[in-house]
This record gives structure tokens, sequence and C-alpha cells, in this order.
DNA sequence: CGTCATATTGATGGGCATCAATATATGTGG
DNA sequence: CCACATATATTGATGCCCATCAATATGACG
């Protein structure tokens, strides 16, 4: 139980380098949460106590506009972290999330201790900051990739990042959420994204069946991934 | 020339709260730059040694995609900084940035000693922290906006966001920056934004002449911001 | 096997970019 | 001060991308 906290934690790149001592206190101050897909880990708007690593499953952190309409701002998987920016804020969640897998395990690390330790220790501020300058980094493209490219680029760029293998006609990767959640992610509709596999299927470009797709050339999927 | 820097410095938000003697290391690693609009300030790629705070005139930030079309990140005035993000991560620069006014001024910060200092001054890793988040939230709220705000509503929201004075018919505004500027940082085309103020004055929504705007009905851009 | 979420496919329309032309500033040198 | 050059702004015509609505298909799972 405790060792399931203590692991994670341990390999959150966020705390490498810290003493014994200084993790076993981190350590102390966190609990694992296990939630259903659906089910809130944080709520936009909230006041934050915690930030939180993920475990096992899944996580989406998304926004609710106005109207009602929600924009996906990240899927989180495995070893990765999130809300670590509200804490160090010491305000509210900017975002909400919500687990999209049942059986989904975070470590909830307490606000507290983490903030007491981050005035301790300089090398925990050093990797923070570089954390959140990754996150800075990932945004900047992100707005990039949204205000220039087409779905149809975003969608090749996203299948090009994807960890791929050699098979024998091209590179065969697998998606790692359902395509409704990867069109989320993109911004696009599922329809849109349908429509767009079935073309470059079509031109002989990938080859689709359900999660598993073959890049058959590549290089054709870099060129869109350029344009537009 | 030394004072204007010292000034700068100062009023930095960043650096509330530093001793005398840190203030004036600080200062001692700093320069003055003085650049005519279209000047380059920082080139996406290279090192970073430095990052800026803007004393004069405006600075814009941007990214160049692979296909040559740039996507304007932000637009920045005097008191601003940037670049902080890519200092701490002691990497390249991710994006570049250049004056769009003659006679800009920036304080250019060393990095050496930014970050020596930034190791032994714990209040300075707050604050900076602090800065950092907030650029993420700024940037997490342009992904929102992007990807699920219309042209019109971005445009209404921005408006909606600049200092406004009481006039006799309603809000008066000026913009701050060219309306194809204007057009760039909301990432649509200057004949969209035309348009778009165009319809608003034909439906009495506002009065516009040259860069000078009035809100006739503010409520009504209000409701415009929140919807699609 | 029935139920429900996910995926696919078609038809339609609107928002916004693109191309093109003109107007209006803004600045420069004679 | 005017003529010219250049950047900015406006307006129109056109078309495409992509969302929306709707229907069906194909899983997943109790």
């Amino acid at each position: 139980m405790s060792d399931a906290v203590r692991a994670t934690i341990r390999a959150l790149p966020h705390f490498q380098g810290l003493d014994e001592a200084v993790l076993e206190r981190l350590v102390a101050a966190s609990r694992l949460v296990r939630v259903e897909r659906g089910e809130a880990l944080v709520h936009e708007g909230r006041p934050c106590a915690a930030f939180y690593a993920v475990r096992r499953g899944a996580v989406r952190v998304f926004r609710v506009a106005p109207d009602g309409r929600t924009q996906v701002l990240h899927h989180l998987g495995p070893g990765q972290t999130f809300a670590e920016a509200a804490v160090l804020r010491m305000g509210r969640y900017p975002a909400s999330a919500e687990a999209t897998r049942d059986g989904t395990e975070v470590v909830e690390i307490g606000a507290a201790t983490f903030l007491q330790i981050f005035d301790e220790d300089r090398r925990l501020a050093r990797v923070m900051v570089a954390s959140l300058c990754g996150w800075l980094q990932r945004l900047v493209g992100r707005v990039e990739e949204l205000s220039v490219a087409s779905a149809g680029a975003r969608l090749a760029r996203y299948l090009l990042d994807l960890p791929a293998r050699e098979a024998d006609e091209g590179l065969e990767l697998r998606l790692p959420i359902s395509k409704r959640e990867v069109a989320e992610q993109l911004a696009i509709t599922p329809e849109t994204l349908s429509r767009q596999l079935r073309r470059w299927h079509d031109g002989g470009v990938i080859r689709s069946e359900r999660s598993r797709i073959v890049l058959l050339r590549p290089d054709t999927l870099l060129a869109v991934a350029a344009e537009s």
C-alpha cells in the first residue's frame, strides 16, 4: 500500500536527487487514490490542497468553457504529474481532471509538506522549475499547432510522435487511447479524424485496423505534418 | 544609463523583496539594449544566455512553422519579461523575439549571475516559480481559446480585456498595437478582423475610428465572448 | 442477445482563409 | 509642401476545411 506510494514518488523526475529523509516526508504526506472512469480528481476553481502523479490508468485534464463545451488540455498516463503549478501558486485549480479508465490510481501529494520542502531544498526548486518549463514548452507547441496547423497536420504529428516499432510493411503503432479521445486532444471531431484516416488508407499511406495503425509511407505523413 | 537598467530591474515583480546587494549584482550582470523595429532580440534554437525585460516600445514573441508561417505567441509591452523559462532550463530559446517599434529598449539580464542568485535566494525561487505559473495559466487560456472560441469571440475578449475609460456613449479604448498585429495575436487574418469590426459597427455595438474604439453596448460583446 | 459506447459514412452549411482590388495612412526625398 | 513609395486597412468574390446533424455499423460487455 504505502509501498506503492513510495515507489511512485521515488520514480518521479521531480524528486530525483533528494535525501532519503526528505523523500520519506513526502511519502508520509501522500496517499493513494483509486477512482473509476469518469470520477473527478480535481475541480476547476476549487482551492488546491495537493498535486497528483498518475500511477495506473489514465487521466484527462480539461476546462469547461462558459457555453458548456469542454476542451481537453492533456491526456496523462502513468508516471506523469499534474497540478504542480496550482500548488506552487497556492491558488485554485485552473482546470479539472478526471479518470478516463476504470481502476485508475493516482498518488496525491499534500501541498503543505511539499511547499515546506520546496523552501528548504534548493535542488527541489531547480527540478520543479525545469518541470514547469517543460509544461510551458508543451503548451507553446500546442498554441502554435492549434493556430497554424490543419486537422490533418495535427493528426499526422500525433501519429508520428507515438512510439512505433518496425514491421514488414512499415512503422506499426497502437493508439494508446480511443479515437474519440485522440480527437478531443487534437481539438477536432471524431468524424473528421475518421475521414482523415480513411483518406490516408485509401491513398495507401497507412493501413488501419481498429487501434492498430501501420504507417506504410511515413514520409508522406511527415510532409503533411510540415505543411499547412 | 546604468540608472535606466537599475530602475527597470527594481521595478520587476520577479525581484521584489531581494537585498540591495543582490539587486546590485543583478544590475551589474545586465545591460540596456536598444533596437529598431524588426530587429531580432533572440532567435529560436539558439543557446540562451540571458532573459529580457521590456523597458520601452514593444516586442513580439513568435515561432516559425516549418512552412514559413509565423505564429505570434505574445505581444509584450513595458514592464513585461520573456525567456525566463529558457534561462532556468539552461537550454535553447524555444521561440524568437523581435521589436515591433522603433526605439525599443530592453534590459538584458545575464543568465549566469541570475542562476547563481536563484540558487542562493529562496525568495527568488518562489517568485520566479509564481511567474512561470502565470505564463502557464496564460498559455492554458490561449489553448482553450484557440480550440473552442470563434474568431469573433476571441476578438470580443481581446477588446474587453483592454484598459478602457468611461466616455459619454460607452467604454472608450485604444488599440495598443496595429490591427494587423491584433489579428496576428488572435490567430485570425486582418480581413476577418476588419469584417468583424464592421459587423459590430453596423449593428451599433461599437463605434470605431482608426485605433480608437468605443464600446456602445459592452454587454453584447460579453455575450459574444462567452458564446461559441 | 440486447444494450450502450465507439466508429464510420453521408449530406449540409457556415466560418474563415485566400486572392484580388482599392482606399487610406505613414513616411521620404526632392 | 507635394509627389512618390510603402505599409496598413477595408471590401468583395470565391472556395475549402471542418463542424454539425443524422443514420448506420461495429464493437464491448453484462
